[in-house]
DNA sequence: AAGGTGATTGTTCAG
DNA sequence: CTGAACAATCACCTT
């Protein structure tokens, strides 16, 4: 099967041509500065990270010179796209079972949710 | 000394 | 539908 089980079927909508204004170009970082003390179950790594884990390891054999992940996530995104669709089904298969896992901890999550339990309102109860 | 930052893409949620 | 934020990791920089 050359095909990963990355939801496809559902994708498939998204997938659509919408080179509109799809993802904007944020020049700020990303970074979490506090409070993930959110109920929310935490993202699942993303095939690329389960790639990294296996390219970083090969990187730092072939480059012992560079040490920081930043350089190496860099050359693994280039890299990354120079993979080709089959190599990188492998990592996207690994990552669509951990899919699936996040997705019985989320309906455990909303479920949880739902029973009034907790609310990802602003709540600064403290 | 200690902690936050930055960089990579993908995925997921919330409005 | 769209956007924004976050997932791992670690050297480097700022305070």
């Amino acid at each position: 099967m050359t095909r990963p089980n990355t939801r496809q079927s559902s994708r498939e909508n998204q997938t659509k041509k919408l080179s509109t204004t799809t993802t904007l170009k944020p020049k700020k970082k990303q970074k979490q500065k506090k409070r993930d003390g959110a109920d929310k179950p935490k993202k699942p790594p993303t095939a690329f990270f389960y790639f990294l884990e296996d390219f970083r390891k090969t990187f730092q054999e072939q480059n012992p010179d560079i040490k920081s992940m930043r350089d190496i996530g860099k050359a693994c995104g280039e890299k990354w796209k120079t993979m080709t669709y089959e190599e990188k089904v492998s990592y996207y298969d690994i990552a669509t079972e951990k899919r699936a896992e996040f997705e019985k901890a989320m309906a455990a999550y909303v479920k949880r949710k739902e029973s009034g339990e907790v609310s990802e309102e602003s709540e600064d109860y403290d």
